[in-house]
DNA sequence: GTGAAAGCGCTAACAG
DNA sequence: CTGTTAGCGCTTTCAC
């Protein structure tokens, strides 16, 4: 394997002038570098990445860190996180956290010891103690992990509302919404206190479901949508993720209940799978690519030792579809 | 930031004492131990991953290249693909080559700068001269890219005479099959071929489309699909990759037919959209968790020095649903 | 413009 | 069992 040395060596002159030439640094004469380029043609050298990263102390590796890349959201967050960090020159190591004990605390030493620049959160773990005290480049995603930790997020409140006032429209009178987990701090825990607050403002009868962290599930799903059917007989308006109204659709057909003759359905993310048929899901869709593009903005610019700046709030928008 | 130089000045010993502590290796006093281990606390030594690696020439890291991680089919694979490389203690660096020109280039640029210690390749990309003449651990995914490149795989053979045999059983008479694009070559395209065959051998009529490479949208999958019904109006049997049988699905209901009733469906593939409804869609299920551990396996070995070996080919199984 | 030399922070012989 | 020494292969001042 060829190194600097033998390049220069090839061409004749010292490795310092080499690394100018292959980083395009300070001025090299047309000639020299006409020599270094045709030498490191010769041997096909190709340099270390590995003995660069010790020189700089910088990987431009960034980790993201998810609970389970098979759920739609987090797959379509994945992907565009990573075409986002491809475009600021970063690579992306990735994680799925389910299955996998401690993956988090793990992530986070990987960071301290400098396996990655910086890292992107999109888990909700329990203990954020291992979050104190660390001075390395940190984002959350949609999840208050502590003062010091910029979150990037959607605007929930509005999502939210934009989905109040969707089903609003068409005059549904008992709806059953089903949320994730209230016992992890995130933006997004924000949307239903919204959407409900706007649907009884309208005079609407509302129920709210909690699900348990980290079901993801379709038989989850679908039985807790079974048993809404079968609890509520004169629910009109179905509020939930995609996965929830994916699975409301089917539990629907099983009760007899028609999509939208009978109940309205809206879904909240829109990732694909509100695609799948062509009838699309009617749903608040998040802007996952503007998302993803601030998360990479954000972490590059505390890489670089700035400082995070302020955050935007995407807002999200209405995919006109045929349940609601 | 405490280096290594400075644990041992405060630990009293030298740096290389420090280095066996810290790696389990060779023999250490219980007593030097001990003071290491304190001063490592003390100091809250966190080691630089990247003069290890430099140290080593090796970083962990397996690449992992895929067409799109949207899709389910690949969502798996990368959470399987994940899950096996970090039991086996490596990381995995993740890129997805849809919307990038040159991907696949790139990524065996940075297998040769030593960014990662190995590859494993899923996607489908039409040069295979960037492969050539190249020493580094390479394993392909249900791809063959040249004859030093150990493939990884499912006995497609066998799922297509599994899922020949689900349709047979239904008393099917004109089937229709949508297949991926023929000129890459992989051993997933001897699915369709056995599938026919033994179609063939019952005396039952088929028909077979194929699709272009690389097209992935929900969109393209319905028009696919509403295209076989007009065509074809007595089919009564369909098979394909997952997402063609959620387009058949839909399109089946517009053209006003009821399956399982009027049209069987069999999924290949059988990631988690053919039990996104309770009722499954029958399909041939692909064991992408012994075939993500059979890749890991692989590249491992490589990156050891050692022969690739013989590459095991697991069976898939049928997943009885609702469709056939 | 170009070269010499000093690291980056670890690991690994090899003495002792 | 532990310390000394010499790298790993780049980047980067700083003279010339």
């Amino acid at each position: 394997m060829a190194g600097i040395r033998d390049v220069a060596r090839l061409a004749g002159v010292a490795p310092s002038t080499v690394s100018l030439v292959l980083n395009n640094k300070g001025y090299v004469s047309l000639d020299t570098r006409r020599k270094v380029e045709k030498a490191v043609k010769d041997l096909s050298y190709m340099p270390s990445t590995i003995a660069r990263n010790l020189s700089l102390n910088r990987t431009n590796i960034i980790g993201v860190i998810v609970p389970e890349v098979l759920h739609p959201f987090y797959s379509e967050l994945v992907h565009e996180l990573e075409q986002a960090l491809y475009l600021r020159g970063y690579k992306m190591l990735l994680c799925s956290s389910s299955n996998k004990e401690k993956a988090e605390v793990l992530f986070v030493d990987m960071l301290k010891t400098h396996t990655m620049d910086g890292i992107i959160v999109g888990t909700h773990s329990m203990d954020l103690s291992i979050y104190e005290g660390i001075d390395r480049p940190i984002v959350a995603f949609d999840r208050i992990i502590n003062d010091r930790i910029p979150v990037v997020h959607a605007d929930h409140v509005q999502g939210g509302e934009l989905a109040a006032k969707a089903m609003l429209h068409q005059d549904c009178h008992h709806i059953v919404q089903v949320i994730g987990a209230q016992n992890v701090r995130c933006p997004a825990n924000e949307y239903h206190i919204a959407f409900e607050k706007k649907i009884r403002e309208a005079g609407c009868m509302i129920d709210t479901i909690e699900m348990e962290r980290n079901v993801f599930s379709p038989e989850a799903f679908y039985r807790v949508m079974s048993e809404v059917f079968e609890r509520y007989p004169d629910v009109d308006g179905i509020f939930g993720a995609d996965l929830i109204i994916c699975a409301a659709l089917a539990a629907a057909q099983e009760h007899g209940k028609r999509i939208p003759e009978d109940v309205k359905a809206v879904a909240y993310d829109g990732t694909y799978v509100t695609r799948l048929s062509p009838f699309a899901i009617t749903a608040a869709v998040q802007p996952l690519q503007e998302l993803a593009g601030i998360a990479a903005d954000t972490i590059s610019r505390m890489i670089m030792g700035e400082a995070p700046g302020s955050i935007p709030v995407p807002k999200l928008t209405l995919q006109k579809g045929a349940t609601c």
